[in-house]
DNA sequence: TACATAATGATATGATATATCATTCAAATA
DNA sequence: TATTTGAATGATATATCATATCATTATGTA
């Protein structure tokens, strides 16, 4: 089990972002933090038809997963077509270089900030191809402590 | 232009590895070679038909990239869901861990080798968080040294 | 209220991918 | 050479992920 604490301060948070977050919009981002793993668009909308009786069409929540992720409220991850909620919304830095620890038996995803030194070294090795980049998420596939512990036994 | 130079001893290669590279195999892979940018499994499709006169089902195609890919012959970008073929494969190293350098603007990607220096960092890093990698894979998004040049004009 | 703009709904369709069963090919052996 | 067997490929259906577009509703402001 490697899932962070809950973020209760998400609506001053976006206050303070100017962030316009709308009851659907919060509603989405909820069904999103309840969730131990990350979810696609589709487990969204049956969450969301449970979780909130009324239903939300796919395409509804397309747009606003796209509004969240541009908002840095919601990362995609790339290797799997699935969407999780940011867990580092309390710190006050920019989140434009995730590392997510994602484990390939139980799902479960931690999301680690990369360090600045890391970083550097690997802006440099691009530079030196005379690659600029952009922001950086890394997804590094593995086993979690708990799925280890559990096999070894 | 950051494309590498063409991979001509294929079959030796093959032979040495122990794959067993079937003409179709060889043909799909002599597409992804001739290709600047990913391909998509329907991409191959279209090339194919027109490349080989004959055409070929995309989920034969889907069966042929499963297989190069386990061979380590072609290389899936989850963050773009495209194929390229592995430019490293003149190198006797393993190439379990592959940075790629995707250009946003033109597509086209340098396949870089991840120093075991920094390999290594990533590992431990993890490992502090009791997560045991798999195979890495970078996919690093920017501009390419002649888009930044185009650009700048 | 009236207007303008942002947010959401509805519908259609495109793009990526897997599952399954049938058929063909190719290597090994009788 | 004929036969067998397993690997490779074809065909069909369908699941999954995603975007485009136009219509409607909600919200803030003059």
């Amino acid at each position: 089990m490697i899932h962070s604490k809950p973020i209760n301060n998400i609506d001053k948070i976006c206050q303070q972002k100017g962030i316009s977050l709308t009851q659907k919009r919060h509603n989405i981002f909820d069904v999103l933090l309840s969730s131990m793993i990350p979810l696609s668009a589709y487990d969204i909308t049956d969450i969301y038809k449970n979780k909130f009786v009324t239903s939300m069409p796919t395409m509804s929540i397309y747009r606003i997963l796209e509004f969240l992720t541009g908002s840095g409220l919601v990362h995609k991850l790339e290797s799997t077509n699935k969407y999780i909620a940011c867990s580092h919304l309390q710190c006050d830095h920019e989140h434009t270089n995730a590392q997510f620890l994602i484990c390939n038996s139980c799902s479960e995803v931690e999301e680690v900030a990369l360090t600045q030194e890391l970083h550097h070294q690997i802006e440099v090795g691009a530079e030196q191809k005379g690659f600029k980049l952009e922001a950086l998420q890394f997804e590094l596939h593995g086993t979690c402590k708990t799925c280890l512990k559990k096999q070894s036994h």
